[in-house]
DNA sequence: ACCTGAACACCGTTCAAGT
DNA sequence: ACCTGAACACCGTTCAAGT
């Protein structure tokens, strides 16, 4: 097993090329979405179509490098908002952000709720880091008796996933008043 | 203006054609989704591919033939609903049928809901028909007092379809459950 | 009037040949 | 060790040539 993000013991034009790849790939995958051509990647970073493959062999391994930070990012997030005062909010807040970044990019919210899915996704260590740490933060707000406990962490991502999806058609308005649905749907019923 | 749907003037072979596009679209979008090879589906109807360009000009256009049906159904599902006893549950089923049909096939959520932003389209008329349908459904809904009046159509309609979408990914049964978190968002409150 | 398939411009992915 | 691009098998879409 070799580690991919390897640095130091890598050739000198390897590590450029790769960090360039890496560059516009976050640009293209923007502007395109998770499906954008990694043709058009590797002639944007003025490589090989072969080099783009030797660092990274398949896609969800780009898409894994691209994303990784913002997941990192989310998951850190769950993590601090887990000693906000109101659990129920930070819970909330917590989800409209998280779709708020799947609407930024088309195919976000497919590639991560895919990536939860199969286990042999490269994105899948990333994005169930990110899943258990808002599984906490559910947790907390079911505990203080401000979320319904018939409700669980899968089914609450996948609701902010397919907001963030919706948000790619329909908009971010309409996206985020349904998001205040499912969070009114959230509260304790009874 | 020519009428796509004529039959009684076209070549009988035409006619054939273009019948035999259709039912093998039908199959294929249903296993692959809608964004299946058209030139699959001219391959496996024994056609040529500009035999099925010739009959359906855009993807929208076969996606259309194939799909007009079940959005005439669901539309008229809808009027039918209307004189269902409870306003609410008569919504609600009616949104739990449209998210079923839409788990069916890959990609249809997708195309529904930018169907009716993109008036372009040529899947929008009937898709536009459906969600007039639905907006009585609900408005009769919102008059009864029983659904809350800061939602409209449009908002409830990309909810199901979310709902639809994260189907393809999560399976059914969670979808299922979104929906009904939804569908105690939707209540009236306070 | 209609059908056909070659043609063009693109993909994703692999791999022999080069440095 | 790494890079390159040709090669292969696919696309979507158009259009000249055929019946």
């Amino acid at each position: 097993m070799v580690e991919p993000t390897a640095g130091a013991e890598m050739r000198a034009d390897a590590r450029r090329n790769r960090e360039n790849i890496l560059a516009v790939a976050r640009e293209v995958f923007d502007q395109q979405g998770t499906e954008a051509s990694l043709r058009d990647v590797a002639r944007r970073a003025g490589v090989g179509i072969g080099t783009l493959y030797r660092h990274f062999p398949t896609r969800d391994a780009l898409l894994e490098a691209v994303l990784r930070n913002g997941l990192e990012n989310m998951r850190a997030a769950a993590d601090e908002a887990l000693e906000a005062s109101s659990p129920r909010e930070a819970l909330i807040a917590w989800l409209q952000r998280f779709s708020e970044r799947s609407g930024a990019c088309r195919g976000f919210p497919a590639s991560v709720l895919n990536a939860l899915v199969d286990e042999q996704s490269e994105l899948h260590a990333s994005s169930a880091a990110m899943m258990e740490a808002a599984t906490r933060l559910l947790a907390r707000a079911q505990e203080a008796g401000e979320i319904r406990k018939d409700v669980d962490a899968e089914e609450l991502f996948a609701a902010a996933a397919a907001v963030g999806w919706v948000a790619e058609y329909s908009g971010r308005k309409r996206a985020e008043r349904i998001l205040g649905l499912l969070g009114d749907g959230l509260a304790t019923t009874g």
